[in-house]
RNA sequence: CGCGGGGUGGAGCAGUGGUAGCUCGUCUGGCUCAUAACCAGAAGGUUGCAGGUUCGAAUCCUGCCCCCGCAACCA
């Protein structure tokens, strides 16, 4: 299994019924540092996003905006592109579901499921509140009528649908997750699932009537029937790299690291490993699973007006601090809170006091001497086998925050020994003291700037840069603005 | 008895059994290499409440109180 040193990551795909939103930023970040990481570490990395475009409510978006959903699909999905190129995302596919390729690695993916006795038909009798939008029970309801919309009557919803047997791989998936007991991270949504599945599972509904609803995978051998979304949906991870008619790709990349919210956390760690058993195939590696992101405290949400947009984060501070906040925001698989000034004070703390200023003085009196102080070639090589094993740790448990933790007390021990050392006043009484406290100054930026790379590749360059050619730079300019 | 998350110095958060930490803010002092930045020191907490387990609890158990999601622009 060692062998080949590969690692597979993915986001979850981002519905394009909306915008790209922060939370969809951040996932796209944390997923490529993850990347950068591991390649830094001598893997073979593949990292997938994209977008998921079927389903009712694109359908009826679509129409709301006057066009056809293929057409809708396809405009939305390109700012998730846009979205992942300005933060330079260094993704190796981008699927869409809309996609010919993902259309029929589903089509085969049902058709072997199927095969192997998981998906059934049978009729689908529900009670739905149009006001809602939702299935009722009838324990909801009260004197026959939903309770939120006493004047509207209930419809009842009959209808032909095939079922996916999920309540069959109970056993199977508890016996999974204990073996595999860092399938899910953090441990709480470990928990949480596991007493999920425990609790019995449901079949679920993996089909819609194609009259009713026409903007899905066509059910292979029965034309009036197509995908529910998410059966669909979550077969990207594999369509993406090819499965099924490349088996030898397939079986390069797979399993796949997944990343996703805890609203996700049923789906991905639940139906989809369940999916994949039914399909014969393995399942994925592992699942972080991520916290909410609320801003002043309040969910995002358009009415209230307090949608921070990732594209504007990234013309107010710039790809590398944007990357770097995003990362920042909370900690990870708790729920967070942000704001614009939270973000800007976190800015002007660890980017334009932190790192900026520091890389500002020490190549200031870096310049005040001729000689070259560092190897940057001996430290690198020593960089990439030292501490990797503290990383990968942390790694492991996703706690990309407490990397740039470990950054930020490396810069406050320099800003402490500049302060202690002088070497301004060195310079005029003791050449060679100043020469040789310099050289452990910028030897260890030198070394910080390596550490930053995964997550402001372009940040760590120009640090490298500087620091090889004595160029005094202004990375960060302080925001003085609230 | 619907499900889930959370209540730790002024603010935001770490910390799952062993002297309560970090960032921001505040106050005092220092420094001038630097992006009005940086450094040192200080003030500030009976860890929501009440019990319990333990030599020892923010951390485990029980009960209670309060806040927030589950109704979307979904990660």
């Amino acid at each position: 299994m060692t062998k080949n040193k590969r690692k597979y990551f993915t986001t979850t795909l981002p519905y394009v019924n909306a915008r790209p939103h922060i939370a969809h930023a951040r996932e796209f970040v944390q997923a490529d540092v993850f990347s950068r990481f591991y390649q830094e570490m001598g893997f073979d990395t593949f990292l997938n996003t994209g977008t998921d475009e079927h389903g009712l409510k694109i359908f009826r978006k679509a129409q709301e905006e006057g066009l056809d959903a293929r057409e809708y699909g396809k405009i939305q999905a390109q700012h998730f592109i846009d979205l992942a190129e300005q933060l330079n995302m260094k993704y190796d596919a981008f699927i869409r579901t809309a996609d010919e390729k993902h259309v029929k690695a589903a089509q085969e993916f049902w058709k072997r499921c199927d095969e192997n006795g998981c998906i059934y038909k049978k009729a689908y009798k529900i009670k739905y509140c149009v006001g809602c939008e939702l299935e009722k029970t009838d324990s909801e309801l009260v004197d026959g009528h939903c309770p939120d919309h006493p004047n509207q009557e209930i419809e009842i919803i009959d209808e032909e649908n095939y079922f996916f047997k999920f309540s069959a791989f109970q056993e199977k998936l508890l016996d999974f997750y204990k073996k595999n007991p860092d399938f899910v991270k953090p441990e709480k949504r470990f928990r949480e699932i596991i007493s999920f599945v425990e609790n019995s599972l449901e079949d679920f509904s993996i089909s819609r009537v194609k009259n009713k609803m026409p903007w899905g995978v066509e059910v292979p051998n029965d034309p009036e029937q197509v995908m529910y979304v998410w059966f669909d949906a979550l077969v990207n991870y594999i369509s993406t790299i090819n499965w099924p008619q490349d088996e030898e790709n397939f079986k390069k990349w797979w399993p796949v690291v997944q990343f996703c919210g805890k609203d996700n956390l049923r789906q991905q760690t639940a139906m989809w490993q369940a999916m994949l058993m039914a399909a014969s195939l393995p399942t994925s590696e592992m699942v972080f699973v991520n916290g909410f992101v609320t801003v002043d405290g309040q969910k995002m949400s358009k009415s209230i007006g307090n949608v921070i947009d990732p594209m504007e984060m990234i013309e107010k501070f710039g790809t590398d601090a944007t990357r770097y906040l995003l990362v920042s925001i909370g900690s990870f698989g708790e729920d967070s809170d942000t704001s614009w000034e939270k973000l800007i004070e976190k800015y002007n703390a660890d980017l334009a006091n932190g790192i900026g200023n520091l890389v500002s003085r020490i190549v200031t009196l870096y310049q005040k001497t001729d000689k070259k102080l560092f190897n940057e070639e001996e430290i690198s090589s020593r960089m990439a086998g030292s501490s990797k094993g503290e990383i990968v740790k942390l790694l492991e448990e996703g706690k990309l925050e407490n990397i740039l933790v470990s950054i930020k007390i490396r810069i406050a021990y320099l800003d402490g020994k500049i302060e202690e050392r002088k070497p301004w006043e060195l310079i005029k009484t003791d050449i060679e003291l100043f020469e040789e406290e310099m050289a452990e100054l910028v030897k260890v930026l030198f070394e910080i700037a390596l550490m930053i790379k995964p997550f402001m590749p372009k940040t760590s360059e120009k640090i490298q840069k500087s620091l090889i050619n004595k160029e005094k730079i202004n990375l960060f300019p302080r925001f003085l603005e609230k």
